[in-house]
DNA sequence: TTGTACGCGTTATCAA
DNA sequence: TTGATAACGCGTACAA
């Protein structure tokens, strides 16, 4: 197999020289600057087109300064969550001329305090921190201190100069107990999320918020610690329902632990939702795939992505050091209701 | 805010002259070659981390004529299939120079052609094509006559003499039906995928050759055209349900229809696998979280995301011409059984 | 409106 | 085993 010679690209040269200007003008051109007579534009975009220019990537970064390259941290262990958040960022992407690296991390502490070096290896103009990324204080003091442009997707801790764009977690937790609270429910669950993820606290206290809120005591039995993985909501759901006295309804932090509670429930011949209710939160693909779909909070993350995308981008750009447009954005949440909650059987006193 | 003028990072000059060597050897040091004295590498090392000097991508790029960069294109509706990709060329790239752009594209067509141009605003050292990509005849004639280097997951079509991972899709599906036949069942359908992706196509000659091998002869009015998504698989479990003589086992071409075709057996009332079996194909994440969990042929996505990126890095580095080690790599499938499928309640003749 | 000259931070060549 | 120096292709002052 003869691998050809890649015959060399033209280069900026080339096209000044058939167009008979100088490289200066042809950058002008491929930068969209001013003062550049329409003739001559055309003429060098001609020229550019008939020797197949394409800018060099690596001159344009090292002379420049900036690579036009942004990152996406993230740790995730649910695809549908993954795959939205790339959605969103690369949907702000379209039509700029920054690209996406997508850097997920096993665990949050094997990125803690590597950010800048990683940022660095990479070649990175800005990254977009992802949960729970974005509320680990390393990671922030250290892109604080070395001033690379980031922003935050969902952050609960503050001590952050940088854009973030969050949803109210503790208010759609609250709406889900209103919800199941309005359906008779009164032994209401909470699987939890992991601990380490911010989200996870938040969801828990708009959950017994909730619950005082209809005058019912938070029961810690009622409370059972996941990890927003399948596994972990099937292992949550099989021991709540193995308790002397079952709850009503389980609210799971995510649809994957929700669907592990709903083959929790199947498996123990529970008929959900007329023996018992779960809700899910995020509204992710799994949520409409699994019997019956799940009634479950929408968090709008590929917006959520975008927008933190947008401004990290109104960051990097903003050379004149003016503050940024939006430094916080608060997303609406939305309670979707769909086939796993229902009016309680035997409503208790 | 004051952003902080992002103090000028140090640079191999900085290093050279505070170890007292030239930049040549500080470059050989970090680039591994050899004939540098152990004593002279430590100390350039020890200059390198007092200065917190990284090396600049961008630099090294442009003297180097090489990005470290490379691409993993694909167009592909299921996040669970899209997630293991990306793991297994990420798993592939860790502790490489190399870094990974994700190319998700709505539409094949959309890409057909522009592949090249892609690569180059991109700066890319090589591109992963997944399907469908691996199949469209543009983008890979195009990547064959312009010389970058690329490797294909799952092609089916030839006519290209990159590297490239497969698997069994016919035998996989054989498989399926050999299943469902050794439970008894006759009456077998299929869902189709996407009948422009090749697997598609793949699927369903498998699934017509194991049939006939079972003595039993195709009907065309138990193949519904799906489209790889969990709505098609829905609709076309409703239509095969509906049915005045409904099949005994569904065998759907991916997870996600599969599930919808779950969805629609609960719908209607049938029990699975009671009345009715289901089969998948991927052993993608949704078939371990529907109820019951799928029986599927599980797809080495991960694995062969990993090779295909390991045949292109090798591809990347053959300066020598010398011709790619593992040309063509088919991994096995596995038959994954699990609830959704039994024997036949009602045997038929 | 256009062009000249320099520098960006590396790798590569060749000599020492 | 090391080093001087020329590319690499483009943006940016500054000049014309």
């Amino acid at each position: 197999m003869a691998r050809k010679a890649a015959a060399r690209h033209s280069t900026i040269t080339d096209v000044a020289d058939a167009a008979g200007v100088s490289i200066k003008t042809v950058s002008r051109v491929f930068n969209d600057e001013p003062n550049v007579r329409q003739a001559t534009r055309d003429r060098v975009l001609a020229a550019a087109t008939a020797l197949d220019y394409h800018p060099n990537v690596a001159a344009r970064s090292l002379a420049g300064r900036r690579t036009f390259l942004i990152g996406l941290a993230y740790e995730n262990p649910s695809p549908n969550y993954v795959v939205d958040l790339q959605t969103g960022a690369l949907d702000r992407l379209k039509g700029e001329r920054y690209r996406l690296l997508v850097l997920p991390f096993e665990d949050a502490v094997a990125a803690s305090g590597k950010m800048q070096a990683i940022a660095r290896a990479s070649g990175l103009d800005g990254i977009v921190l992802a949960p729970p990324l974005c509320d680990d204080v390393a990671t922030v003091t250290e892109l604080e201190a070395c001033g690379l442009p980031y922003t935050r997707i969902g952050p609960t801790s503050g001590g952050s100069q940088a854009p973030d764009v969050v949803m109210d977690d503790i208010g759609a937790a609250r709406a889900v107990v209103d919800h199941l609270a309005g359906l008779g429910h009164r032994r209401i669950a909470i699987v939890r999320g992991d601990p380490t993820h911010a989200s996870s606290t938040a969801r828990l206290e708009g959950y017994r918020a909730g619950l005082v809120a209809h005058g019912i005591t938070p029961d810690p039995c009622l409370e059972v610690v996941g990890a927003y993985t399948f596994a972990s909501g099937y292992a949550a759901g099989k021991a709540l329902l193995a308790a002397a006295v079952r709850p009503t309804a389980i609210f799971a932090s995510n649809d994957d632990m929700a669907a592990g509670v709903l083959n929790a429930a199947h498996e123990a011949g529970v008929a959900v939702p007329a023996a018992l209710s779960v809700v899910g939160f995020d509204d992710s693909n799994i949520a409409s795939v699994v019997w019956p779909r799940l009634t479950t909070i929408h968090q709008p993350i590929r917006d959520m992505a975008r927008e933190a995308t947008g401004a990290l981008l109104a960051l990097i750009e903003d050379k004149a050091g003016s503050a940024p447009p939006q430094p916080h954005l608060a997303l609406p949440f939305q309670l979707v209701i769909r086939g796993s909650t229902a009016r309680v059987a035997e409503p208790q006193a």
